[in-house]
DNA sequence: ATCGGCTCGCGCAA
DNA sequence: TGCGCGAAGCCGAT
């Protein structure tokens, strides 16, 4: 059974059960595995006895499109177009070809839908574009949480710190992970599946793979080599859980590789928390209900970072307004910071230098082309990265617009709770007070470059990006 | 190599 | 009201 917290009714309109489909508006969860949303519009489908539709439509003019993240969204489609179609599920791909045009097919699609269903997410546009949705649709619009272990909204409040977070979870994490969503959410079956209206594909023809890029979009930005898709973030997975018993210390070291490099997938709900956990509860040879307080310490760091600091990312994003605006960080910073706003400044950068990766740092260089060549940048230095930035820019406000900026646009784990609380926490997020106080930085925690190349191996991380 | 001090806010015990 | 302690640090003393 799907977890009643999860789920969210976002207008007064009536199932309509005399209707085709059930129809699915695919967004956030793009995955078949471990995704409530889809089982719950599956369960629908099944006591209203009709077929299950979904839609999976990349629109072209979200924030910050470009050709890197057009090719994660696009890549996902032709994965779940397989999948969904040995299930015998119809699945409506579609891709904008110029802004404005996708606009109606969802409307168009909901008009013959006893009922629909979508992914809930507590940040980026999904908000408004869901509340527009709830507005203008004649049918249910149901939402279903599929982020996190936890539900995002049952949390009793916003949470600033991981301690206070960790209490909330290890209270409500037992009850949660006794209502695991289904491994595979189409394991029952459905009706057969409807084919898809001719009036509505032939003004929005389906997408077929080899269709070009939309002219629109930007090309500045390349695709990287990050393969997406559930089917390669399975197998990413797979590859990473059998190195985990490394993670502890591999993880601080650049040269080393030893993060889990699973955040993009997350990001675009190719790979769900779920999995990742059953996957490593499965290998441990634990019931997943039972929780990681019993693994080794490599288990326990990594489901930490999974679960603690990532679930708190989307609580703040959920529940602190303005949550990725510099004025809602720590009050503790923000009048640290201000009463250093006069510090000169020995490094000043444009946005242009930092971009082009033009510092006389070469640590950060280095970082900063990883991030434009590779859309990542390694765990560890993506805060030096980012204490950097705060140090070189006029005022930490534009520090903190500036990283979001270059976050945004090359990262392709970015425009997600999880990155902005990473560069929330450059500027005293989740963190106290470090002295001794220091120009510019206050009381911010400081970080340098020079006791990272100390402290972390990364010669040929250098070497590899100079 | 390891250790303390730097500094603030919060929950909890008293 | 006091106490302990907290995402990832840094620096200087031992």
């Amino acid at each position: 059974m799907i977890d009643p917290l999860r789920i969210r009714s976002l207008n007064d309109a009536p199932v309509r059960p005399d209707r085709e489909w059930v129809l699915y508006w695919m967004v956030s969860s793009r995955r078949i595995g471990f995704n409530p949303a889809l089982e719950r519009a599956a369960a629908h489908a099944r006591a209203l006895k009709r077929p299950l539709l979904v839609l999976d439509a990349v629109e072209c003019d979200y924030p910050w499109a470009n050709a890197r993240f057009h090719a994660c969204a696009i890549g996902s489609l032709w994965d779940l177009a397989a999948r969904f179609q040995s299930a015998g599920i119809a699945h409506y791909p579609y891709v904008e070809p110029e802004p404005g045009a996708a606009r109606g097919l969802l409307a168009a699609l909901a008009a013959q839908a006893c009922v629909v269903v979508t992914d809930d997410s507590p940040a980026f546009f999904f908000p408004r574009s869901r509340a527009a949705a709830a507005r203008r649709l004649d049918v249910a619009l149901e939402a279903v949480d599929g982020v996190g272990l936890l539900p995002v909204r049952a949390a009793p409040r916003g949470f600033l710190r991981a301690v206070d977070f960790r209490r909330h979870l290890a209270s409500a994490l037992p009850t949660h992970l006794g209502r695991f969503p289904l491994a595979d959410s189409l394991s029952e079956p459905l009706p057969r599946a409807p084919s898809l209206p001719a009036a509505v594909t032939a003004r929005w023809p389906l997408a077929r793979p080899g269709d070009p890029l939309p002219a629109v979009v930007d090309r500045s930005v390349a695709p990287v080599a990050w393969k997406p898709g559930e089917t390669a973030a399975i197998r990413d997975l797979r590859s990473f859980v059998a190195r985990l018993d490394d993670y502890t210390e591999d993880r601080r070291h650049p040269d080393r590789e030893g993060t889990s490099r699973l955040s993009p997938a997350l990001h675009w709900g190719h790979l769900s928390v779920h999995a990742i956990w059953a996957e490593i509860a499965d290998r441990c040879g634990v019931d997943v209900v039972a929780g990681w307080e019993g693994l080794p310490e490599p288990h326990r760091n990594f489901l930490d970072e999974l679960v603690t600091w990532r679930e708190l990312t989307h609580n703040t994003a959920a529940f602190l307004p303005n949550y990725d605006a510099y004025d809602s960080l720590p009050w503790w910073a923000l009048e640290s910071s201000a009463k250093h706003a006069g510090d000169p400044r020995p490094y000043l950068y444009e946005v242009e230098d930092l971009e082009t990766a033009s510092t006389h740092d070469p640590v950060w260089n280095a970082a900063q082309r990883q991030l434009v060549a590779e859309g990542r940048i390694h765990n560890y230095l993506r805060m030096v990265w980012g204490k950097k930035v705060l140090e070189w820019s006029p005022s930490p406000e534009e520090g903190f617009r500036t990283l979001l900026h270059l976050n945004n646009r090359y990262a392709i784990d970015g425009r997600d709770p999880n990155s902005v609380g990473g560069i929330a926490w450059v500027f005293g997020r989740y963190d106290r007070p470090w002295g001794p106080e220091r120009p510019i930085f206050g009381l911010i925690r400081y970080m340098s470059s020079e006791a990272t190349v100390r402290k972390v191996k990364m010669k040929e991380y250098l070497r590899n990006h100079q």
